[in-house]
RNA sequence: GCCUCUGUAGCUCAGUUGGUAGAGCAGGGGACUGAAAAUCCCCGUGUCAUUGGUUCGAUUCCGAUCGGAGGCA
């Protein structure tokens, strides 16, 4: 059977600090795995306290790919994600290792796994500035209605106030001459490329899971979160996808002398909360989701467990 | 001690000329296909402080009680 060959990838997600990152860790050493890392924001090199990148202690001597390693002025996307978490993949898998990718990016991580090809879309820069400019002079109706026109059935998939998602939709009928749907086709391959077993890890406790917001920011700022950040405001013209993260430009009104620094720690505070929750719905949706408890001690051994059996073949476990 | 104001959703407050109520924020749910830590959509029942009274009917009027704010002594 071809699916055998498939490479074995174990996939961790969850909210902001449920406790990914020591997860993963523990789990890696006992599975003889390395990390890859699904973070939209942690690829950057410097940007460590606020996007919670590992630190070189809490590896634990486990190999990390995919984080701190991109200049925050070069802008990263999901296609990106997909192809080089692929070529890491693959090479774990040529060296008889497991791969464990875990990250909070839900996009990134169900792109992953069902193999997207982004390539085909051509890159065009002008367009998109084209209909920016379009869209401040004629308004969303204007552009909406063109969508309706080329392709009804996307059009029906945005909502008119959704302007990034309007203008991408219009970009891609524009440049490519296909409908969504087409699109969709041939972007998804036949077979899924890996064989993969799915994690989410959560606190079920919704108070219990801010209270570890709050107090991880109150954490953020003692390691110092507010340099990092003012050195992000300072670039925030070159950093065009660092200067999205949380952490960073909930700080930007106090470095403009327009708020004090508590108003801003609160407003991150709540953005992280409302970040989370968005997540949550992201992993709620996917496939296959094996759900584990942060609060249970004994998550990694059942993580574990389940990876030998699902993964590695080993159904004769130890009735303990 | 006396007088005045006040007690309505987790918070800040509207409102009902007596027919059991609605905004903002907080919060919840959802979408997501090369920006995703981004972007967008949807969601408001709460002993109207407690307790008596008037009334067909009170959160709304009257009395008492208990909170809170201010004023005068």
């Amino acid at each position: 059977m071809a699916g055998l060959d498939k490479p074995r990838v174990i996939l961790l997600g969850g909210p902001t600090a449920c406790g990914k990152t020591a997860l993963s860790v523990q789990m890696a050493r006992q599975l003889d795995a390395e990390i890859i890392s699904a973070d939209s924001m942690q690829v950057y090199k410097g940007l460590t306290v606020g996007t919670a990148q590992v630190t070189p202690e809490e590896m634990g001597g486990v190999v990390h790919h995919l984080v701190n390693f991109l200049d925050p002025e070069t802008p990263y996307s999901a296609a990106d994600f997909v192809e080089q978490a692929d070529v890491c993949i693959r090479d774990i898998h040529a060296r008889g290792k497991l791969a464990l990718v875990v990250g909070g990016t839900g996009l990134y991580l169900s792109s992953l796994l069902d193999g997207r090809r982004y390539s085909l879309t051509p890159e065009d820069d002008g367009l998109r500035q084209s209909l920016c400019d379009r869209l401040e002079a004629e308004g969303e109706q204007a552009l909406y209605e063109e969508l309706r026109q080329r392709d009804p059935q996307a059009a029906e998939a945005v909502h008119p106030h959704n302007h990034k998602r309007l203008i991408r939709a219009l970009e891609l009928s524009i440049s490519t001459g296909q409908t969504l749907a087409q699109r969709n086709a041939a972007s998804l391959p036949q077979e899924k490329p890996y064989t993969s077993l799915l994690f989410c890890l959560s606190d079920p406790d919704r108070a219990r899971l801010y209270d570890r917001i709050d107090r991880r920011v109150d954490v953020m700022l003692s390691r110092g979160l507010l340099e990092e950040a003012r050195r992000v405001w300072e670039n925030r013209d070159r950093y065009p996808t660092a200067a999205q993260a949380i952490g960073y430009k909930e700080y930007f009104p106090f470095f403009d002398g327009q708020a004090t620094m508590e108003d801003c720690t609160a407003q991150l505070k709540q953005a992280s909360r409302r970040y989370a929750k968005r997540q949550l719905t992201w992993f709620r949706h996917m496939d296959g989701v094996v759900w584990l408890d942060a609060c249970d001690p004994a998550v990694c051994r059942l993580a574990v467990e389940r990876v030998r059996q699902e993964l590695c073949g080993e159904n004769n476990t130890q009735p303990v």
